[in-house]
DNA sequence: CCAGCGATCGCCT
DNA sequence: GGCGATCGCTGGC
């Protein structure tokens, strides 16, 4: 119950859920304590009309949460070794979803520094596998309801200056790289460098140049 | 600080 | 069979 927010919250445009979530805070409780991180790097897909999004070519068994009811987790597996966790937002089978890349650690940073025994505390949460790393987040959460008193939980935070939300393309993806739906609070440490997408690297035909961009984040 | 690279496997073409 | 909504280590400047 307490501060957990209405599910209403996600039933609007994941353009509006998204930089809204920003300040918001993601709770964990498992049977070693709770982790919890003020979210302060999100970014928003929009299902069927977006070319980076899990749901662009339609419903599949690993997606198909994204096609369910808002205020539910879709957790999925990348890279062999990663999980990823996004919320899902509305109408109902919109299939779109907020990416949640980063937050700062507010509760039990002494239990997501065991499982994440290398990482300074900065760090904790500073990147999407990272975060899941951090509050021992994985596929058996995936479908979780995050809108009641469960495992996983999304509270009200603190108010956000607007000023200090900022916005810019997405990180790492192939697909619409230029919409600019990342949205973070500026000046924050966890917010996690930008990326741009790195095609796969191919020999390349005489004398290509390799314009591959640089650093930007923040 | 930055670029390169390997790990590792589920999903989709 | 190819390639990720990534991370962490290495080696260079």
């Amino acid at each position: 119950m307490s501060d957990v927010l209405e599910r209403e919250f996600f039933d609007r445009s994941v353009e509006e859920v998204a930089p809204a979530l920003l300040g918001c805070v993601l709770s964990r409780t498992t049977s070693e304590g709770e982790v919890a991180v003020r979210l302060t790097e999100v970014e928003a897909y929009a299902g069927p009309l977006d070319a980076a999004s899990h749901a662009f070519r339609g419903r599949t068994a690993r997606n198909s949460v994204m096609f369910g009811p808002p205020g539910h987790a879709y957790v999925y597996f990348t890279y062999g070794m990663h999980f990823c966790v996004n919320l899902v937002c509305g109408p109902e089978g919109m299939s779109s979803g907020v990416l949640l890349r980063a937050g700062e650690p507010v509760t039990g940073v002494e239990l997501a520094r065991e499982r994440r025994p290398r990482s300074s505390v900065r760090d904790l949460a500073r990147g999407p596998a990272r975060l899941c790393q951090a509050l021992a987040i994985d596929r058996e959460l995936d479908g979780a309801d995050v809108c009641s008193d469960g495992a996983l939980r999304i509270l009200a935070g603190s108010p956000v200056d607007p000023a200090s939300i900022h916005r810019g393309p997405r990180t790492g993806v192939s697909g619409a790289k230029d919409t600019p739906w990342r949205f973070w609070i500026d000046g924050e440490p966890s917010v996690s460098p930008y990326r741009p997408h790195a095609p796969k690297r191919r020999a390349t035909l005489l004398g290509e140049v390799d314009v591959s961009g640089r650093s930007a984040g923040r």
